[in-house]
DNA sequence: GATGAATGAGTATTCATTCAT
DNA sequence: TATGAATGAATACTCATTCAT
């Protein structure tokens, strides 16, 4: 009676578990409705497509990103507290979603050349453009070195933050919140000791 | 004998150009074939299967990388050149052979829980033990940081330098030479100006 | 109990515009429940099976047919104004309900080999029956050539008249009236001029 | 060895008669592979697609009477002639052909908003173009009464013949010849006794 | 080396219908 | 009277691979 869509909840859950061990391709309709306990055809109560349960798994979390990054841009900090602030939440939300993360960052090229791919840029673009705009005030304001191409080094955030879904275990010896500190310290003021 | 080899090669290439532009699944043999000119059972002269098209391309990939990185360690330069260089010829390596490298580290996942993993898992940890060593010894040799974490350092490495085939383009504005130069600086002195 | 009737013969209306538009087997009960604005199951409450649907639509047809032809039959005038009256009548029944008679003269043959092909059968029969009778009997009377089968003859009628479904159109050229002006001058003195 | 297609052939063949049988929809590639003894995939070597059958069917019904048609309207004899051959060619195919007729004619409406439609008006309209034609120019030559509609009337023709369909049966007591006999009479003089 | 023919196993999706509420 | 949930049965089509020639 009830009408909360936990059902649908719970598939998207266990298709994204699936998706994540076996990967999407890989894992047929037939495997999420079995780990649900039903039959295939009644998975087109909740979902109209496999494709939908992808697209929907990338768009929470970007939203997730987009919602965070948002938050962190408005506040009134300096940019080198937003950096640091977007590299422990950035870090947390991966290592607390994994799953989620894994396969949205996995596949999500898979809607190259469709029409959703534009929706999945638009989104990909809003994330990147706060980074690389905190990056350029840093840099106006006189925290950062001149030097700095906000694109390149921006990518490298990226790079270094979204890669920890082919690293990272809950079950792992470092915790997100030493991983967090490491970068931020690297992003900041790099390896080489101070003289 | 060398009339087969160069024919194996251009199916290798072929098929590599394939799986970076539709996907190792969505790509058929038919695909592969088509291009090549050639009737479907006839890839098999050259091939034995369709994953050991895949299993080629991570070998070839892996192998350059470790190549690469062993020659640099065997270098008699101090850490810090070698953590240059390391930057330096693996983002090469990935832009100059992007369609090779994309399609590796995209799928190389796949051989999860696979006879290949194993093997898969030995090249990837052989790299990553050189970067671990140089970052280690560095420290030990009070070039770098005492409080780095070599692992957590060596993901950031790996992931920002991996990363770039999710966004590089040869006919981008950014050259490798560029692209290496402001991460070998990020990792260095990082991104705050020196007072 | 008028309500029931009500909602059902609605039903039995969109099924009907439906099964033209799309054909029986394309529509599916979903689009029906749509059209209604109804979910699926609720269309049970009318219906007993899609199936039901087109039996009564074939129903329909063919006793509206009937009717019209025993009362023309049952008239006292000659068989060639029976013969007039037929034309008329069937070409205004079918362009006045042409989706009931697109659907059931175009899906009539679905019910080959079941139960109902006997009652469709004996339906079509008895209109036939009719239409040799007045052949048979206008021979007999002198008014027709003593030459003609009334078989043959009477499919060329049906064939002529029925075939109308694929053409006619109420927004086209041509009425009713004149097609069946047309056909009645056809069929009693043919096409070729009087010297 | 010999590439003439005919195994191909027998596959439209095979399908015909079974399209006939059950209609197209409910006739399952699995059936199709049955009757001809080999596994359903194996259909894909000679046809693209369940529709690519159906296709093939229309074509080949519609060229038939078209290159018949054709044949007979530049043919160097007179409209009534004309007409009369048009009734035997178009009823002699039929019943020769009645499987794929039968089809072709019963299902042709599939295609409606489909690409391959306007190939199929088309076709049609090459038929019906000829048919008018003749009625028009057997009306200005004087053969044919002046107030004949050669549209209302070719439609006449065309149901006339294509019904044949849906009651000729090789194994019934009314040969084609008969038919045509019946129905080349019945529209050049009509019903009536002449007195 | 090359390939036409064939296939076993699989894959997402559709749909009429049932039934407890 | 209405419906959310569920499903058994079916269906067209794909694909890597084999093998006789």
């Amino acid at each position: 009676m009830r009408k909360d869509g936990s059902r649908r909840e719970e598939l998207i859950k266990i298709a994204t578990k699936l998706f994540m061990e076996k990967g999407y391709r890989t894992t047929s309709m037939q495997d999420i409705a079995k780990q649900m306990g039903i039959q295939k055809p009644s998975l087109y109560h909740y979902i109209s497509s496999k494709e939908d349960i992808l697209k929907e798994i990338v768009d929470i979390t970007m939203n997730r990103l987009i919602s965070s990054i948002e938050e962190i841009d408005r506040a009134d900090i300096s940019p080198v507290e937003k950096l640091e602030r977007i590299i422990d939440s950035h870090i947390t939300l991966i290592c607390e979603n994994l799953e989620l993360f894994t396969v949205s960052l996995r596949e999500i090229n898979r809607f190259n050349a469709k029409g959703f791919w534009a929706h999945v840029v638009a989104l990909r673009d809003k994330y990147e453009y706060h980074v690389r705009n905190i990056l350029a005030s840093g840099k106006k304001l006189g925290y950062f070195r001149e030097d700095i191409d906000e694109k390149i080094i921006g990518f490298a955030l990226l790079g270094c933050v979204n890669w920890t879904i082919r690293w990272y275990s809950p079950k792992g010896e470092k915790s997100p919140k030493e991983i967090s500190n490491q970068w931020k310290k690297l992003f900041l003021t790099g390896l080489l000791k101070n003289k």
